[in-house]
Formats: structure tokens, sequence, C-alpha cells
DNA sequence: CGGTTCACTTACCAAGTGGTAAACATTCGC
DNA sequence: GCGAATGTTTACCACTTGGTAAGTGAACCG
């Protein structure tokens, strides 16, 4: 559940006004991300809302507008939901694994935040832009952490961003590949999903530590 | 390039036929694997095959027939494209770096054929039931063959459907997932696919063959 | 208290949407 | 060669789209 990122005087017309500008962002997020964005018309979402097309448009002056608004919002989100993760403690394997678990739960809880990125990518333009420099931040500070990772030979040297975008993609799939899972015979109930990041771990685990580190450490 | 897959009289006027409704099919693939279903409206098909909206609906009865069509051309297109890697010679990790090869050229040639693929996945209902009901042979063979690997002690034993899901995400993701390649430095360029193609079979490599049997190949 | 600003609604609109009906041209079987 | 089936177009329609203009009631500020 997305909540206020911000909060002013409290009460206020402003308090009321952010609220309801953070309730638009989140339903439009929550749309865009799961059906897409030319999927959902402004009227879609005030419906959602129970408000009026054009009080959305009373707070961004377009579509394309919200939807610079909705990227923002979800590239925060997203650096909230990760960048915890490699500020936590323990080296190597172990806080990869804590970000991995981390990408499932939130693949499990909110599938629609993943489902978006995907989205913006598609849609591509200025949009993308706009999520890369979001996130840049982000990415900088997990490939800087890749490759302290290697030089202290816990990790398998490599290329860190190529790394970072394996494992990404590898996570993101097993995590929100749902249709995939169905036609390889895996029912993505709340079990199964235990199952299989369990799998994925050992999967990482494999690629990612280095073999002479490994010895040292178990992969569950 | 997709071409006709059957080819009745020739020159006849059923033939004619069948040629137009594969241009057809070929565009409609083509626009909905990269743009999105929701995104590409008639008109504009038929306004890029230079005809009009209604030669579309006579060969069609809806937009949604049309989709149903598309869907069971890619899948066969896709299984074209990756079945006879499942058939070639060698064995083990020769096996599977053939397929990833094929992957990433299909991923470079034809984006918009693994795009299409997501872009039914995130429609899902009867789009999606569909999409897995054609594709389900192939995965049928996919996962019998990696369990005959499992069985010789080649790849490392694992849940088959499972590493399928990851070792397809993977490439899948390493192979189409321009924004975030941009996100972390890499700009998708030609050269720049081929050390990609390479660390991605390294990480492969690691994570699926069996240790014992490592020894006795050399992953590039 | 009174005016102004603010958040929002009602009333529209032009452009596009998927889809229908009928006219038209070409090619086929005879 | 001729009527019929076939492929395609022109004309049209009801509905939805993003967006504009003007109005309305409440909250704010002096």
């Amino acid at each position: 559940m997305a909540v206020a990122l911000t909060s002013p005087p409290k009460g206020s017309r402003a308090a009321r006004t952010r609220a309801t500008e953070d309730r638009i962002l989140a339903v439009a997020l929550e749309s865009f991300g799961t059906k897409g964005f030319d999927s959902v018309s402004l009227d879609d979402l005030a419906t959602d809302l129970g408000i009026t097309k054009q009080a959305i448009l009373y707070h961004w002056s377009s579509k394309r507008a919200l939807l610079d608004a909705v990227i923002d919002r979800a590239a925060l989100e997203l650096i909230i939901e990760f960048d915890g993760a490699l500020s936590e403690d323990g080296t190597g394997w172990s806080r990869v694994e804590s970000v991995v678990r981390r990408i499932f739960r939130v693949a499990m809880r909110r599938p629609e935040l993943l489902g978006f990125i995907r989205e913006i990518s598609r849609i591509g333009g200025d949009a993308s832009l706009r999520v890369t420099a979001d996130l840049e931040p982000f990415v900088t500070r997990a490939t800087a952490y890749f490759e302290r990772e290697m030089d202290a030979g816990r990790i398998r040297r490599c290329d860190p961003g190529l790394l970072l975008v394996s494992a990404y993609s590898t996570v993101l799939g097993a995590a929100t590949e749902v249709e995939v899972l169905r036609a390889v015979g895996i029912e993505p109930t709340l079990r199964s999903t235990v199952v299989r990041r369990r799998e994925l771990l050992s999967f990482l685990y494999a690629a990612m530590v280095a073999p002479e580190y490994a010895l040292t450490q178990a992969p569950r």
C-alpha cells in the first residue's frame, strides 16, 4: 500500500490537495502498470477514483504530464523498496540474497510497480529517459557495490552492469512472468512462489558467487 | 522477415488472398509487439498496409479475432525459430549455447516477436491461454530435454520448468531490456551485443552446468 | 464579513475508435 | 460471356478519447 510520501501542515487545504494527488497517482500507477498506459483512459481513472476526468486534468495539464508524475513516483517507490537492501549488513552472497528476497516481496505484493517499469520501457522516448534519470543514483550504488564485492573476491568477476541486468531480468522474470510459468506447468500460487524463490536463489548463487568463495558459504 | 508459411496453388485468387492475410498478420505482429495492442488502431494498421480498415475486417470479424490470428502466427514463428535448436547435434552445454545464440539472434533481428509475447501476457485472459496452448508442445520438448541432461549429469539438477523460466527470462531480459541496459550505461549497439551475449553465456554456464561436468568443458 | 483563490463539476467538442451496410470491381465456374 | 462468389472501398454510425470553457461551492485571508 503506497502512502503519502510527504506531509504539509495537515488538515489544511494544501494537505487535502496533496492527498487527492497522491490518490490519483496511486490509482494511475496501478492501472498503467497492469493494463498499460494507452489501455487506461482518464475517464477510467476518474471512475475508479470516484471523481471526474477534469479533476485529474486540473492537477496535471495532460495525460502525458500525469504519466511523468507517475514515473517519478514509481521510481521513488522502487528506490525506497530496494535501496535499503543495499545498506543492510552482510557481504557477498547474503546481501544479494536479501535483495532478491525484496524483489520477490515487491513482485508479489505490488506487481504493478514492476509492470509499470516494463511499460515505460516499451513507451520509450522521453518516458524512458525520465525513469532512467530517476533511477540513476540507485544503479550507480548497485554497480559500485558489485565492483567492491568483485574486488574482495566474493563475486565472480565480470561486467558489473551486465551482471546487474542479468540478475534483474532473471529475478523480475521469475517473479512476474506469470504466463510463462503457467506454460511450463507452474501455477503461481503463494506456496509455489517460495519454491521458486529458493530455486532462483540457487540459480543466481551458482551464477554469481566466486567458486573459491563458495566453499565457505552455503547457498540456502 | 516473415514469409508465407504455407502455399496454395500459386497465382490463384486463393493464393493472393493468403498473401494479403499474411501481410496483415506480419504488420499487425510488428505493431502489436512494439507499440502494444491497444496503442495500434485498425486504421493505423490499414494505413501501414496501404489498404482500408474494412479490408482487415473482411478477413477477421473483429480486432480481437485478428489478435487471435496474430497469436497463432507468433507462436508458430517462435517454434520454428527455437525448436530447431533442440534438434541440433551436441549435448549439455553446447546445445544450451546454441539455443541462447538463437534467442539473441531473434531478439536482435525480430524484437517485436518477443515483445509480442510479453504484450500477450499482459493482456491476459483468453489471449494468454491461447499462446500457452500454442507453445505447449515446445515447452514439453524443452523440459524433457533438460530432464535428460540432468539424468546424464551434464546439467545441475533442479526443477526443469523453473530452469526453463529462469533461462528464458534471463536471456529475454538481456536481449530486450534495452532501457534497463541504458540505465546501467550500456548502449545497445551491435558490438556491445556480442559482449553481452558472451557475458550472459558465462552467467548461464555457471548457473546451469553441473560442477563435475564443467571440468571437462570450456564455457566459451 | 466579503472578496478571492482554490478544487472541482457540468457542459461541451473535435478527433478518433471499432464496427456495419452497401456499392463496386475483379476473378472464378460454367 | 455471364452470373456468382470474392475481395476491397466508400459512406456512415454510435461511442470513446484527450482536452477546453465556463460555472459553482467551499475554504482561506484581509
